[in-house]
Order: C-alpha cells, then sequence, then structure tokens
DNA sequence: TATTGTTATACTCTATAACTATA
DNA sequence: TATAGTTATAGAGTATAACAATA
C-alpha cells in the first residue's frame, strides 16, 4: 500500500502484467512468427537468400514449370512484389524461365543445376533450423501444433 | 536433359505441391500469422485501432502508469517507433501522460475516461474475434496452441 | 557514464493502378 | 473481356544514429 493519508503519487509499475495479451492465441501466433522469422532470416544469410527467396526457390524445386501466377496463388505474394525476387534468382544464375507449353502469356520457372545445388543446401538448413526452433516439443507436439494451427489459416 | 529426338516441351504444373514448406512449423506460423493479423487489422477498424495501438491500449489499462520503455520491451517495440503510436492517442485523448514518481526522466501512462472506455469497447471486440479465429478448436486445442506457440518463442 | 524519450532518417515489406501481350 | 507478367509508385512497418534531459 502506498501512503494512505498523505497525497499519492501516480502510480508506478514494476512487473508488467501481460496476461490480457498473452491469454490471445492471436497474440502468441504473432509473437511466435515474429521469432520464427528471425531465426530463419539469421539462417538464411549463409545463402543470401531472404525467407520469399527461399519459398520461392523451394516451390520451384518441388514444381518445375511453376508460373509466376501460381507462386503467388500459394505464398499470398502480389504479383508485383514476385517480381523482384523472381529477377534476383534469374540474375544469379539460379532459374530459368521457359515457355510455358499451353499458354503463351505465362513462363514456366525451373531450377538451373546452381539453383537446384542451393535450393538443396539451403533446405538442409532449414531443415537443422527446425529442429532447433521446435527443440522444446516432442515430436507429437511438433504435428500438434502444426495441425493446429493450420486450422485457424486454412 | 533435354530430348535429342522427339524434343518435348517444358513440364507445366497442374496443382502445386506445397508438402515441403507445410511441414515446416516456421510455415504454418508465419501463415497462421497473416491470416490473425488480417482479421485482427479489420476488427480494429471500427474503433480507429491499429494493432500496435490495440496492445499499447491494453497494456497501459492492466498496468497504469506504465512506461514507453517497459512498453517497449514488453512489446518488442524499437522506442522510435512507439512515440508515434503513443501521440495519436494522446492526441485523441485517450492517454494521459503523467510525471514518473520516482524517475524523472521517465512518463507514467494512463488511460483517460475514454481511453478507458474505448479500451474496454475494443477488448470485447478482441474477445469475440479470438472465439471467431479459433471457431474450429475445442477449448482444449486453444489451450495447447498457445502453450505450444510460447515454447517456441519464449 | 548510462538511460528515457525524442527527432530525423532509411530500409524493408506490402499494396494499388495501369500498361503489354496473349487468351 | 479476362488473365499473366510487368512497371511505377505509395504506403506501412521496422531499423539505426544521434540528441537533450535526467539518473
Amino acid at each position: 500500500m502506498r501512503s494512505p493519508t498523505t497525497h499519492s503519487p501516480p502510480p508506478s509499475v514494476e512487473q508488467v502484467d501481460t496476461r490480457q495479451l498473452e491469454k490471445l492465441a492471436g497474440y502468441n501466433v504473432r509473437r511466435a512468427s515474429l521469432a520464427v522469422m528471425d531465426r530463419f532470416a539469421t539462417h538464411m544469410q549463409q545463402h543470401d537468400l531472404k525467407v520469399a527467396s527461399y519459398s520461392v526457390l523451394s516451390l520451384i524445386a518441388h514444381n518445375p514449370g511453376i508460373t509466376s501466377r501460381q507462386l503467388c496463388a500459394t505464398l499470398a505474394i502480389q504479383p508485383p512484389n514476385l517480381v523482384g525476387i523472381i529477377n534476383e534468382l534469374d540474375a544469379r544464375g539460379l532459374l530459368q524461365r521457359l515457355p510455358h507449353p499451353t499458354d503463351g502469356r505465362a513462363v514456366g520457372l525451373h531450377l538451373t543445376k546452381d539453383g537446384a545445388a542451393l535450393q538443396a543446401r539451403a533446405e538442409a538448413t532449414v531443415d537443422a533450423m527446425e529442429d532447433e526452433a521446435t527443440q522444446h516439443l516432442s515430436a507429437a507436439e511438433r504435428k500438434t501444433l502444426i495441425r493446429l494451427l493450420q486450422k485457424i489459416y486454412r
């Protein structure tokens, strides 16, 4: 109690009470996302890749011939924001643009030999990082977490 | 190898294979965060609040006299980026800056009557939204999700 | 000497409008 | 008329450096 009789000064806070925010799933998802993205970005530096660049590289690797439009829809990226990513990967000789077999407007994206090699190295880094990020989770918990998250955004 | 005799066209993709990304906890956390933040922003529009503004308002409500520095540390915001948020809430008459009882450099933040009223309304909106966002989750699943997320970012 | 709050500033990420060429 | 890819541009959000006042 802070001096009952004499004119008390405005209160100050020592320990911040965050219970109101921390009981929100949204707040926790947001904080976890910030932590994960930060770790992701740090680990991708060794490959000179941004988080988005890795996602694009990975999707092309597993979907040879994928189009820009498909990448945008899958990753929720706006088309104008994908152009720079693709151009940079192209300039680094990591991917190839080939004419689409049936649609003359579209371009099929493929990894070059260098692109495939970098993608494989980056994927190995990501797998190791994933283990690190979820080191406090059991395999079952990790699986549960992913299942519950997909219930939110799908 | 590029077809020596028949010259086949480059392959195209119909259904995009996202299994490689979706097995990553980080990817799912990120996607869920985007979905949640989008919903949050939409719902806060009716109160003319950004996501960050709501967090600040909520923390002041539950921690009268909290300082800018404490807000920054709690919400992982850089001090220069908090200034604008505080100034706007102040200009709207939602908060009051009172001298800190023991530290002459610091300022204690408090909600005005209007600020407290708006915060209460916004909190009710957030609670309703939280129910909507996790409507596909049982109460137990929601609790589990929060626990697992905190294992990642804490 | 360190810390609180602030200004100025820059960098990244994301969003919108409008064009071109094909369908 | 609609769609794929692109350009230019604007707006958020976030980051660093440096300052005045106070500890």
